[in-house]
DNA sequence: CGGCTTCCGTTTACGAGGTAAACGGGCGGG
DNA sequence: CCCGCCCGTTTACCTCGTAAACGGAAGCCG
C-alpha cells in the first residue's frame, strides 16, 4: 500500500484550502437565532456531506439546526425544493472560486479548463451531493447538468461565440462538454463513495461470499490492481484536453462538427 | 417545426421491435400463481418504466403483482436489494440483444460500437431506470457504471487485450468508455424525462414566473431553438467515433496513453 | 402604556412507506 | 390421517413528509 498517493490532485479538497466551505452564512454561535433559506441550504449541504444523502430527513436537518422540522417549512416549501436548493447552492460555489471566471480573459481554452476544474473541485468537495446534481431534472430541457445555472450556460455560450465559434458549434460544444463533465465526475465520485464504503464497512457479519466467484473472470482478477488504480486526475486532464482539441478543430474548420454523416 | 424527426434513431424503442421487453419470466396468465425473484424484478422494471421510479413502493409493486407487499420479502430481502436487482435485470438485457456480442468477431471497434449501442438501447428503453444504473454504488470500486456486470468488464478487457491493447491501455479504455457512455446516456435520458414532464405537466396552477427573467440571458434566448434541438443520436455517434479514434491511436502507438506526465 | 397584528418556531396529527413478527391455510410425505 | 413446511396475509411499529392549529415575542399604533 505504498502507491504514490494521488492526493497531489489539484482539485481534491485536501489539496487546497480544505474548504468544502459551502457558504459564510452567519457564523453559528454568533447571530445563531435567525433561520433563513440560505442558512438552511448551507446546513443541508453540510449535513449531506457529512452524513450522506440518505440520512437527510427534515427532522434530522431541523435537529442539526437546533429546531423542529416544521420550522424549516417556513423557508422551504418542500423537501423536493430543498434538494433543488442544495444543488443550486453547491453549483453556486463556482462564483466564489477565484480560479474560475465568468468571462474568458485568456482565451476559450483557458476558460473551459478553469471551469472544468472548478466543477471538478465542487464534485470532489461534495461527493454525496453530486449525484443529485447529476440526476435532478433541470429547469429546462436544454439546461444540462452539471452546469445547471442559466448564468453559466450564458457565460459558456458567449465565451465560445466571442472566440469565433459558430452558434451551432458553441451549442454542440456545450453538449459535449456537459456530457464529458457529467460522466467523468459522476464516475469519479461514485467510485470514491464505494471506496469509502468498502473501507469503513468491514462489519463483523460475514457477507456470504465476499468475492463472488471471481474465478470466472480471470482477466479482471489479473488486472485488479490496474483497475483499482485511481488515476482520475490524469484521466480527467487527458479527456478534457482531447475535448478541447476536438473543439479547436471545429473552430478552425469553422463548421458544425460532422454534420450529414448519417447515411440515409 | 418540421425538423426531421429524430425517431429514425436506430436505438430508440419505437425504431426497433418496440420491445422494452424486460425478460420472458413465465408468461403472465399461464402459471400466474408462482411468485419468484425473477418475476418480481421483471415486474419492478415494468412498473418503473410505466409509473416512474418515484412511484415504486413495496405495497404498490405488490398490488401490481396481485399480492400483499410483505409477500415480496420472501424473495427480496429489502427494497434496496430490489433496486439493485432492477439495475442488474436491466443491464442483463444486453445478453438478449442479438446485435451485441460477448466476443468480438469483427474487431474491437465493431465490438465497442455494438456494445455502446446496446447500452444506449437499454437506456432509451428504460429511461426511468437509467439514473439508478448510473448512481447505485457498484459492487467493487473498479466496476464502473453503466457496465456493472463483471461478465461485461471481463469481456471488454479481453476483447481489447486480444486486439493488441496493452493491459494499461485496455483498462484506460474501459474507463474512458464507461465515462463516455454514462455521461452521454444519463444526459440523454434526463433530458427526455424533462421533456416528458414539461409536456404533460401544464397544470392549471400558474407557477409564479414560468420563464425566470430570461432577459438576462440573451444568448440563451437567441439560441434556444438550437439548444432545444435533440441531436442525441448524432452526438452519440460522433463522440463514440471520436473515442474509438483516440483508442486507435493508443493502440497503434502501443503505449499507455499519457503516462509519466505526473512529475515525480 | 395597552392592545393588535405579524412573524416564527412548536405541537399535534395524519397518511404513507419499509419492514419485523406472528398467523394460517394448503399440500406433500409419513 | 396428521404433521410440518411453504408461502402469502395480517397486524403492528417506527420513520417520513407535511397540513393545521397553536402560542409567544416583537413591533406598531393609538
Amino acid at each position: 500500500m505504498d502507491e504514490p498517493r494521488e492526493d497531489a490532485d489539484p482539485d481534491s479538497p485536501e489539496g487546497r484550502g480544505g474548504a468544502a466551505a459551502v457558504i459564510p452564512a452567519a457564523g453559528r454561535g454568533s447571530g445563531r437565532a435567525g433561520l433563513d433559506r440560505r442558512r438552511i441550504l448551507g446546513a443541508a449541504v453540510e449535513f449531506i456531506d457529512s452524513q450522506g444523502l440518505g440520512a437527510l430527513t427534515m427532522r434530522r436537518l431541523g435537529a442539526h439546526l437546533g429546531v423542529e422540522a416544521m420550522a424549516l417549512y417556513r423557508y422551504v416549501p418542500s423537501r423536493e425544493n430543498l434538494l433543488d436548493g442544495v444543488v443550486e447552492t453547491v453549483i453556486d460555489e463556482l462564483y466564489g472560486d477565484p480560479d474560475v471566471h465568468l468571462e474568458p480573459g485568456h482565451g476559450w481554452q483557458d476558460y473551459l479548463q478553469r471551469l472544468a476544474h472548478g466543477v471538478r473541485r465542487i464534485a470532489l468537495a461534495h461527493p454525496e451531493v453530486f449525484p443529485l446534481v447529476a440526476t435532478r431534472p433541470p429547469a429546462a430541457p436544454w439546461v444540462r447538468p452539471p452546469l445547471r445555472s442559466l448564468r453559466w450556460v450564458e457565460s459558456f455560450l458567449v465565451a465560445l461565440i466571442d472566440s469565433g465559434f459558430s452558434q451551432e458549434a458553441a451549442v454542440s460544444a456545450y453538449r459535449a462538454y456537459s456530457s464529458f463533465l457529467l460522466g467523468h465526475l459522476l464516475l469519479e465520485v461514485s467510485q470514491k463513495g464505494v471506496a469509502v464504503n468498502a473501507e469503513d464497512k468491514p462489519e463483523g457479519v460475514p457477507e456470504a461470499q465476499e468475492a463472488t466467484d471471481l474465478s470466472q473472470y480471470p482477466t479482471v482478477v489479473r488486472l485488479e490492481s490496474l483497475l483499482s488504480l485511481d488515476e482520475s486526475a490524469a484521466e480527467f486532464e487527458e479527456a478534457l484536453e482531447n475535448l478541447l482539441e476536438r473543439l479547436e478543430i471545429v473552430l478552425r474548420e469553422g463548421r458544425t462538427p460532422r454534420r450529414g454523416d448519417s447515411r440515409d
